[in-house]
DNA sequence: GACTTCGGCTT
DNA sequence: AAGCCGAAGTC
């Protein structure tokens, strides 16, 4: 480095091992302009938006983040779906409708975004009641419908098989078929941290100790199966 | 050759 | 005006 003032910070918001670091130019005709980059845990250096998506991946949002500022514009927070008009969409239906973007992590990791929180006077119980456990977004009702249809397959196109569930699992609402089901439980796993209990009052699942043990013989089969697949693969 | 910093094309 | 990135410049 020479004659330019660089300070690098810890900003909080970052993720442990990201460091943010900004220069100021000093000779020129842009001096007095600022060089932001943000160097990642691997030791690369970001020096762009663009770059620094790619390095993450697809599967984060940025939309909401400053790169310059390293932090979340709230503004952009709300705004940030809709699309400029003309250009065809082709994940229309997909991105802009919350309730598809399964296996997407849709928050940015990396840049933990700012929440308002809103405390309620401890007399003010209304709607205080609502307030406890982790809260989930509000769906449609009977939403997994709409992946009616949709099947995963391999890279020859061949389906995978569906799988069964077990007959103490029944689904509730009109016409869910047992892969409606499927999708709804996978879905929940995703999107949920907490277990999965289906409805609480009338119907609730029951798991006894001898599913589970049935359940742990599966899983140490499908262990060997697979060892014994990747093992076949280095000889 | 690696790394920093600036210019200037693009949005 | 800002963002991005090639490349000049420095070590």
């Amino acid at each position: 480095m020479y004659g330019v003032e660089k300070r690098r910070s810890d900003v909080q918001g970052l993720p442990p091992g990201w460091k943010r670091e900004e220069s100021i130019r000093k000779s020129g005709l842009s001096a007095g302009k600022t060089d932001v980059y943000y160097l990642s845990p691997s030791g690369d250096k970001i020096r762009s938006k663009p770059q620094l998506v790619r390095s993450l991946g697809e599967n984060f949002d940025l939309s909401c983040f400053d790169f310059r500022t390293g932090k979340i514009l709230q503004s952009a927070i709300r705004k940030s779906k809709r699309h400029t008009a003309g250009s065809y969409d082709y994940a229309r239906g997909i991105r802009h409708d919350a309730n598809l973007v399964l296996p997407i992590r849709q928050t940015a990791s990396i840049f933990k975004q700012p929440v308002t929180v809103v405390r309620n006077r401890p007399e003010s119980r209304t709607k205080s009641d609502l307030k406890h456990g982790p809260q989930e977004q509000p769906k449609q009702l009977f939403w997994e419908k709409r992946l009616h249809g949709l099947q995963a397959c391999d890279i020859t196109e061949e389906k995978f098989k569906s799988l069964d569930l077990p007959n103490n699992i029944q689904g509730v609402g009109p016409e869910l078929s047992t892969e409606n089901m499927l999708q709804s439980i996978a879905a929940a796993l995703h999107l949920n941290s907490q277990p999965i209990t289906g409805q609480h009052a009338s119907k609730a699942v029951v798991v006894t100790e001898n599913d589970i043990q049935k359940q742990e013989v599966k899983v140490t089969e499908a262990r060997k199966k697979l060892e014994q697949a990747i093992s076949s693969l280095i000889d």
